[in-house]
DNA sequence: AGCTCTGTTATCTG
DNA sequence: ACAGATAACAGAGC
């Protein structure tokens, strides 16, 4: 489920927390999700330290405790998180569960494709810091975008797009969603882009980004209605733009949406 | 019963 | 070196 805004969503259900003290850890020690965490280590360090700050990075997020500790979370293929009054009841699912003074913070995956990970350090890790700009920052520049490209001229360009180190928080669907509004086809390669088409495929990159993050992140509501978002997801969706059949077929490895006509 | 899936990684092949 | 295909992970939904 979750790419860039949908990741920005969930972080912010634990926002109910931050200046609350941790009080107690659940860890499902047998998940693979929680496999570099051991129950005795959180224990420690977790002891007496709250949560101030909540950051997220296309799909990473961490949470910054007090005394040194971090928090890193990625949701994979379906994870969540919930915040719930203290003392809930465990859900199906559930891999990691904080109590903090008034709350429950629980992340829940059924897959366990997931992961958190525990840091100890000062300050934000290094690591951190040296994640490339996201999508929807000023700092992706159409020049940054031409730099990508230049090293990767044979790659589709689908699968290109899904590069994390690249696009971070650009998933399948919002891949899809690029390319159908720059109108190209997903089955072309990087190097054969116009500079006007590489262009298109820049704006749309930020426009997809920017548009996710002010409707799904806010709320979970869905992108604007005339995006591809809504139609893809089942065989037999029409494409607003021509109003004939969308196509479905394995692109790059993944599962992909387009409109033949409209984007070539 | 069998197939699919909004993610990532390792491995094999060309 | 690069790029694509495939499998693996593990469960739910159709």
């Amino acid at each position: 489920m979750p790419e860039l805004a949908e990741v920005a969503y969930y972080s912010k259900q634990w926002a109910p927390g931050i200046g609350q003290c941790v009080s107690g850890i659940w860890i499902n020690i047998a998940a693979r999700c929680c496999r570099s965490l051991s129950q005795q280590t959180a224990c420690r360090i977790f002891e007496g330290a709250s949560l101030f700050k909540i950051l997220t990075h296309g799909k990473r997020m961490l949470f910054a405790f007090s005394d040194n500790v971090w928090l890193e979370i990625h949701l994979g293929m379906t994870g969540r998180l919930y915040s719930r009054e203290r003392g809930s009841d465990r859900e199906k699912h559930d891999q990691l569960v904080l109590s903090l003074a008034n709350k429950d913070l629980a992340f829940n995956d059924s897959r366990q494709f997931g992961k958190a990970k525990l840091h100890e350090c000062p300050d934000v890790p290094d690591w951190w810091r040296a994640l490339p700009p996201q999508p929807m920052d000023s700092a992706f520049t159409p020049e940054l975008f031409a730099s990508y490209c230049a090293g990767r001229k044979r790659k589709g360009l689908k699968s290109f797009l899904l590069h994390q180190e690249h696009f971070p928080g650009i998933g399948n669907w919002m891949a899809d969603e690029i390319l159908w509004q720059s109108a190209i086809d997903p089955r072309r390669l990087v190097g054969s882009l116009s500079s006007d088409e590489g262009l298109r495929v820049y704006q749309s990159i930020v426009d997809v980004s920017r548009g996710a993050m002010a409707s799904i992140a806010i709320d979970y509501r869905n992108p604007p209605a005339d995006w591809l978002f809504s139609r893809r997801w089942k065989p037999g969706g029409i494409c607003p733009k021509t109003h004939e059949a969308l196509a479905r077929d394995t692109i790059g490895g993944r599962t992909t949406c387009w409109s033949p006509t409209w984007q070539n």
